[in-house]
DNA sequence: GCGACAG
DNA sequence: ATCTTGTCGC
């Protein structure tokens, strides 16, 4: 798959918030899929010290959660993490590895916020407008916003909160572990993105098989 | 001025 | 994120 809007990515972290104050108008709220047959989830890891940064991309069939697919690229690190800005440190990996794929997913789930973000553009936001792909943000740990801890039981779930906007949820995918905060990434809904989140990540299928396309990446020196 | 801050 | 020692809670 490739991006139907191209950037420059070499950008002061300045440009880059103006960058995304402009493509932030692009995203879409509400629901715009197809039918689901393929999930594809990323995440991305250093290497060298963080001179390197790698992606890696598992394709899952939907709903059997049978990994069908995985791609890896790395690139050199040619951007800070600064907080609001993570998109342009890992999304040239992302694409990178996405563009490797041979099955075009019907949805991506990426390991950052989406529009729970300081100016609601987060990375699973910038990744799906660049590819006008639904996206949803499950990241781990919270960036912006404040929410109530969900009840400890699966699929549990609690609004997170910037003043009176719902910017995304804080949800429980399972008894017993960190709620997870999910968040519109591009082309579906809140309501959406927790139901697919949970479909999904609920036995932790997708974060295993990413890790597990990151294993390969590892053992081989060259690419999986 | 002082905290908070995805990965 | 990644690296890494000691400590806390179930």
């Amino acid at each position: 798959m490739q991006p139907v809007i191209e950037h420059p990515w070499q950008l002061t972290p300045a440009e880059a918030a103006v960058l995304q104050n402009e493509l932030r108008q692009r995203v879409e709220r509400n629901d715009r899929l197809q039918a689901i047959r393929h999930v594809a989830g990323v995440d991305v890891g250093y290497e060298a010290g963080g001179r390197v940064t790698r992606a890696a991309a598992a394709v899952l069939a939907y709903p059997s959660l049978q990994l069908v697919e995985t791609s890896v690229a790395r690139c050199p690190t040619s951007f800070p993490y600064v907080p609001g800005l993570l998109a342009f440190r890992e999304l040239p990996a992302v694409l990178a590895a996405l563009a490797r794929l041979k099955i075009t997913p019907d949805l991506i789930l990426c390991d950052g916020q989406g529009i729970a973000h300081p100016r609601r553009f987060g990375l699973a936001s910038h990744l799906g407008v660049l590819l006008d792909v639904p996206t949803i943000g499950a990241a781990k740990t919270r960036l912006t916003g404040h929410h109530d801890e969900p009840p400890n039981v699966k699929g549990a779930w609690t609004p997170l909160l910037d003043d009176a906007e719902t910017i995304g949820a804080v949800v429980r995918t399972r008894a017993g572990v960190k709620p997870v905060y999910v968040s519109i990434g591009h082309r579906v809904c809140l309501k959406t993105a927790i139901e697919l989140t949970l479909a999904c990540v609920t036995c932790y299928r997708l974060p295993e098989t990413t890790r597990h396309a990151h294993h390969l990446a590892s053992a081989k020196k060259d690419d999986a």
